[in-house]
DNA sequence: ATGAAAGCGCTAACAC
DNA sequence: GTGTTAGCGCTTTCAT
């Protein structure tokens, strides 16, 4: 009579403990493990709740102690191989200290991103890591720091916001990258981006609200200006959104009277629309062009040829950004600093070396 | 002075009441969105709530509602793309309805499955969307049932436990995988997965415990036994779990004295780890064999040949796992089903048309 | 339309 | 060791 179509009330340390004789407290020092209980006495609750199937809720229990045991994890976009691994680091790291971890995604828009957060301290989450969408609007996160919840910025920085933040190397990668690219004689080099654009023409880095993306420009802007071309900006497009607009971004730039040899591609998605682009058009890698991706994605080692790429290292950067949060948590003292993971180049095949041919 | 180090206390419907001057019930009812207040006192207690930066206290809500807002999924491995594309499939379709997800990971381990399941129920979630780890083993499923929480299961189905469950038409899919490489000339075909085995040699297709596996393995089966091969296991090897696992596994498939001329990847992964031990073998796809992978994945669109491939279309999957279990949770009168999302043959270049030189 | 008060299931003082 | 009691922040009768 009791598991009819579904049970209404569920078994609770008071059905628990009327059931094994015993006060409320008793039987809930047991079920929660703490406090101090006779040996005999343990057994009769333990016997008595494996009986009614007694399962603790979560809530109440949070609602006491003002601990979750949950982290919130908030992302650009899940799918994207570069955040679903270093979701697995978080969660492994969480999940280590005895933390789970609730993930929601902004798709890189603010406002989701805000009411994201918003939800997440409200559930009151322990503790929160959060790849800003952009970082010159810090406003919410000001507000999660208010609120005492820890937080760790991932993949990005904002200096302003005094908090921990984990990202890559990203103005050094960018650098190497590009070192690469000069190196093997390049002299045309694009930078291509995902990032969203109401005008194609860039004229100012500053503008840009990501500091990853940015830090990546400034990188490839510096190596490209040491090296002597006149106009640095020239090459760097944005807008490379989805394959229909990364084919038209590609179109556009390799009809310019000199068109780029080398293309550095700003993330594995960008790198893969690039690669299908070209592919399309009939263009060989690397002899009609080159090309350098950010991130070892599946794809970049079983095409022909594999793809030179910079190794992000991204799941040991989701470990790190848990394993910070949870020191923060337990509230360990420790400098607020931004910790940064070196990232590599790893040379595979779709660089060419070329002669110089013209100058600039 | 209220903002130093940490604010101890949040700001409660108590304090926007009191800042309002108006009783606590009246602030909760509007805060809540319940009830009926005047409109003037309405604007009061939201001002009040601006300025003291009210945010509600969602665990304290749940606790009294009873619903949390929140759905649980149980993944097998979230790094693994068909997972992550079904999550968005189920993100959304629970965005939708106003619901947050909330993920863990089993990693395909009964135990990790049931401890993650506990949590969840703890958690209070609303509804449960599981991918099984084993069919045989509903135990810790049962008990989510006797909980009164809905449940959609994902991928895999349980017969005898009465709920609904999206998979694909595995069954089918390998059948017409099968079909295609039968027609196109092959008779020695060998299917690879990733499943755990204690023994290699596989008897019995009924011991294996996860429904999806084990349904494409008897439509691999069907058509190989009609097709006339004596030994129609013969070509199953399971044990595909890394890269290494899977070096050997084809070193031993391609060393035996007739060895298969195509190959069935049970998923993306297997079958990516298939396609680097084939070019690290120095062997050509598919001129020297030929291969198809379950699952549309990244990769297999820019290799050469690229691969053909059953679409799973994973992310209508996730999608339809969603809105079953809103609509469970909305006690929606709906019969118990098996949903099953038909998938396609996508022909690409991976599968060779061969004579047939010498008969089974 | 508004207020007072009782709970949700648990933990945490505090007594005995 | 064990029991009593008072909350946690919210919703929800039940009065008014």
């Amino acid at each position: 009579m009791e598991d009819s179509a579904a049970q209404k009330r569920s078994v609770t340390v008071a059905d628990v403990a009327k059931a094994a004789r015993v006060s409320k407290a008793t039987a809930a020092r047991v079920l929660g493990g703490y406090g101090v209980v006779s040996d005999k006495i343990k057994d009769r609750v333990m016997a008595a709740a494996a009986a009614l199937e007694y399962r603790p809720n979560e809530l109440a229990r949070s609602m006491s102690t003002g601990r979750s045991g949950i982290i919130g994890v908030v992302v650009g976009d899940i799918e994207n191989a570069f955040f679903s691994l270093a979701v697995r680091g978080i969660t492994d790291a969480a999940r280590l200290a005895g933390f789970n971890v609730i993930i929601a995604n902004s798709g890189e828009q603010l406002d989701a991103e805000k009411s994201a957060v918003d939800l997440l301290i409200g559930k009151r989450v322990d503790g929160l890591i959060v790849t800003p969408a952009r970082c010159d609007r810090p406003d919410h996160l000001q507000r999660v720091r208010r609120a005492g919840v820890p937080l760790v910025l991932f993949d990005r920085a904002i200096p302003e916001l005094d908090v921990d933040a984990v990202t890559g190397d990203d103005r050094d990668a960018a650098i190497s990258a590009t070192r690469h690219l000069v190196g093997q004689g390049h002299h045309r080099l694009a930078y291509v981006s995902a990032m969203e654009a109401e005008d194609v023409g860039l004229t100012d880095l500053g503008r840009i609200t990501n500091s990853a993306v940015r830090e990546r420009m400034e990188g490839f802007v510096s190596v490209v200006t040491e090296a002597g071309l006149p106009d640095p900006l020239h090459y760097i497009r944005l807008g490379a959104t989805n394959q229909q607009q990364t084919d038209a971004v590609m179109k556009r730039l390799l009809s310019e009277t000199s068109p780029p040899t080398a293309l550095l591609a700003s993330d594995s998605l960008v790198g893969l629309r690039i690669f299908k682009s070209l592919q399309s058009l009939g263009l060989s890698i690397p002899q009609d062009i080159s090309m350098i991706s950010f991130l070892d994605a599946d794809w970049t080692s079983v095409t022909i040829p594999p793809i030179t790429i910079v190794d992000q290292r991204v799941y040991e950067m989701g470990k790190l950004a848990g394993e910070r949060l949870v020191a923060r948590i337990e509230r360990t003292p420790l400098a607020v600093e931004r910790l940064r993971v070196t990232t590599s180049l790893v040379v595979r095949g779709s660089v060419a070396r070329i002669s110089r041919e013209e100058p600039g």
